[in-house]
DNA sequence: GAATCTATATCGTGC
DNA sequence: GCACGATGTAGATTC
């Protein structure tokens, strides 16, 4: 199921990372340092780092703070591991955009490798679930609203949900799951554009969203669009309109 | 430096987490199930993952694939550890937003604890980087072209750098460091026609990228803004005009 | 704290 | 493969 390897020398580390390489889990805790060149450059000084070599190619070095990574190489890149004068050196290749990551391990202190069988895992409250939600429930948009087509395509990007509503508009209706800012307000507006080019003013734009920034209600109002307050993550009966 | 404890005991696991968390690097491997809620609601079934908890608060679990963590909890998170009915629970909690993650540890293979320092780490090629070399070398975006303010702020979003041409007019540049999609055009399209309103005809807008996607250059000529083509990853002398 | 935007964003979907 | 948008986005910056 898993090993530990305590402070190997450089030949057992390689020897044990190409036999657990794109098969299991591995886990260095290293003094290392990081040079990575692609989509941008960066370098990183010697200092102990823990990385995570994944069976799926994906390469992930973290220090002690942040959530996010100090360098990183997505699924699918080629990872190798070479040994050029007495140093252990982890290279990380992708093609497409053309990147490589190189770890240069100057002391490992240990290396573990796992088998992993990944399990079940569920996920709502996204955008999705609410749109969703909506389909069911047209009135929550408002009384007589009927929908027509879901992520519908313009050249001017998908529509979250476009519908009628009881005097026959055409109602163009863009959802965000938190506090909506100018960019859902533009996003909107270019889906709505897109349809009043076609059939002039018989259409509306909705925002849905539990919240919007003031200044984006500004923007919103003066290009003629409508905002709709919905949390469904709260209670549906709460629906409150602007 | 580090500890590594082998197939503890719940007990042991417990004290052993208690005396390391918030000071050292932790790295459990555990068969567990995973509850998450807070701006989502998730479940993951019991099954054999890895477990980061960072001196910082932030909680990490991977699984065998994909950069991206099954769950996680940002810096500044309070973590703890219970043990109840004999089951060892990991509770990470934020206040703002509430949320909350419970890991159940089922079976735990592996924990080790380190100290880690962080180094250095220096990084180019960001958007940043190009604005800098912009504002050094004006010529770049056209012959006469001079800076007047960079981050410049609008109701509307901050301005990554505007300027006036040789005409006198006021040009509004916004800047993408790789190939520009609808989302860059609209945004521009914002910050030109709050520019608009105030000087009237006498504007400009150009939006500054390596490459273009086609339906964003058809939004962006059918709106009246501009496309300079820069790939400063390449030379500045590969400008082109379209 | 609120608002805005960048990111080596990553990831999923549809064409 | 490209384009487009969501993400429990995270993280930085400014006000």
């Amino acid at each position: 199921m898993y090993s530990v390897l305590l402070e190997p020398t450089n030949e057992q580390a390689k020897n044990f990372l190409e036999s657990k390489l794109r098969k299991e889990l591995i886990v260095i805790f290293a003094d290392c340092s990081i040079n990575y060149v692609g989509r941008a450059t960066s370098k990183a000084d010697n200092a102990s780092r823990l990385i995570i070599l994944k069976s799926d190619g994906t390469v992930i070095v973290h220090e002690s703070t942040k959530r996010e990574p100090l360098n990183w190489q997505p699924p699918g890149t080629e990872v190798s591991v070479f040994l050029i004068d007495g140093n252990l050196i982890i290279r990380a290749t992708r093609r497409r955009p053309k990147e490589v990551l190189e770890i240069f391990l100057k002391k490992i202190y240990y290396i573990t490798s796992s088998y992993i069988n990944d399990g079940e895992f569920q996920i709502v409250g996204r955008e999705l679930d609410i749109v969703d939600k909506v389909i069911k429930n047209p009135w929550i948009i408002e009384d007589g609203f009927k929908v027509i087509g879901r992520e519908y395509a313009t050249p001017y990007g998908k529509i979250d949900l476009l519908g009628v509503d009881s005097r026959g508009n055409y109602v163009v209706i863009e959802f965000k799951r938190a506090k909506a800012g100018l960019q859902a307000v533009s996003q909107l507006y270019r889906y709505y554009m897109y349809f009043v080019e076609i059939y002039g003013s018989k259409v509306r734009g909705i925002l849905v969203a539990p919240d919007i920034t003031s200044h984006a209600l500004d923007l919103l109002k003066k290009l003629g669009l409508e905002f709709l307050k919905l949390d469904l993550s709260k209670q549906v009966s709460l629906v409150q309109q602007y």
